[in-house]
DNA sequence: TTTATTTGAGATAAATTACTCCGAAATAGT
DNA sequence: ACTATTTCGGAGTAATTTATCTCAAATAAA
């Protein structure tokens, strides 16, 4: 089941990694967070940028730069990134991929799916990655392979 | 929200047509499937070779040869059209990609996600083509574009 | 002011997925 | 037997996703 994208994946991983930081004032280099999580570093740059662009992340350039949260963290929920690079209608559209389908003209699957994404929308969207980034290093879960 | 290929949901669409058909024994030609549903044609018979291949459908070459059920297909459930084109791992998968990702070594999102497709699995195992492709036909619900 | 370091931006390449094409093999009907 | 029709099987092409490379722009520190 690859419900996302290399991109939202890597971008999730790289923003829980930022928010368990104890210091989430200064900037943290992207060289150091490609290699922390052993992503490929050009990669993770555009991912970071988007991010920026975004308005989740500030950059600075030059020596001792690097990203940060721009908001915080515990005001960006998950659902918010994955939106960032999977499309605002991700939790809306139909699994066969049938233009138009809706309630009123549904396919075979339409209920169905329509209680799965809602679930996994209503599960996700209350999430923050603040909640999530000190979880992940309190309890040091993984985020690398 | 992608969860799944082209190959899974043509095939899907595939089949529900089949079983919603009155006449269950005949043959019916991939080229008439490929245009009632408006899927390439030579696309898709990849795709019903592959179904043949696995012992859902049988299939009989020339004149008035085409495609039918092997088994019928109140003993086909749509799980198991999803692990032939998605793999037998599709609903154990780690949403991060982390390997070796489990309840002792867990990624972030394990237990959300754990959820999730548990959630989906079971709502996807027991439902069988026949079911729903009855549906399919009594509520003209859709299956092409 | 110079230098080293870091993000920004766009081109390019590799890998995967989606789709097309062609000829061979089978088979029903004439 | 011949012909038209249909699936089979494999190769080839196109599109998308993922990843790499190069150089410019900014900036902190010497």
């Amino acid at each position: 089941m690859k419900a996302f994208s290399a991109e939202t994946v890597y971008a999730l991983r790289a923003l829980l990694y930022l928010a368990g930081r104890r210091d989430g004032e200064s900037y943290l280099s992207i060289r150091k967070i490609s290699e922390e999580l052993e992503i490929s570093f050009h990669f993770l740059t555009k991912i970071l940028q988007m991010l920026t662009q975004k308005g989740i992340l500030t950059s600075s350039r030059g020596p001792a730069g690097g990203v940060r949260f721009f908001r915080a963290p515990d005001k960006v929920s998950v659902i918010e990134v994955i939106h960032v690079f999977e499309g605002n209608d991700y939790f809306t559209t139909c699994m066969m991929g049938l233009p138009g389908c809706s309630d009123k003209a549904p396919c075979p699957v339409h209920d169905l799916w329509k209680e799965v994404r809602t679930a996994m929308k209503s599960r996700l969207e209350d999430v923050t990655l603040a909640e999530m980034g000190t979880r992940t290093m309190l309890e040091r879960l993984r985020l690398s392979p």
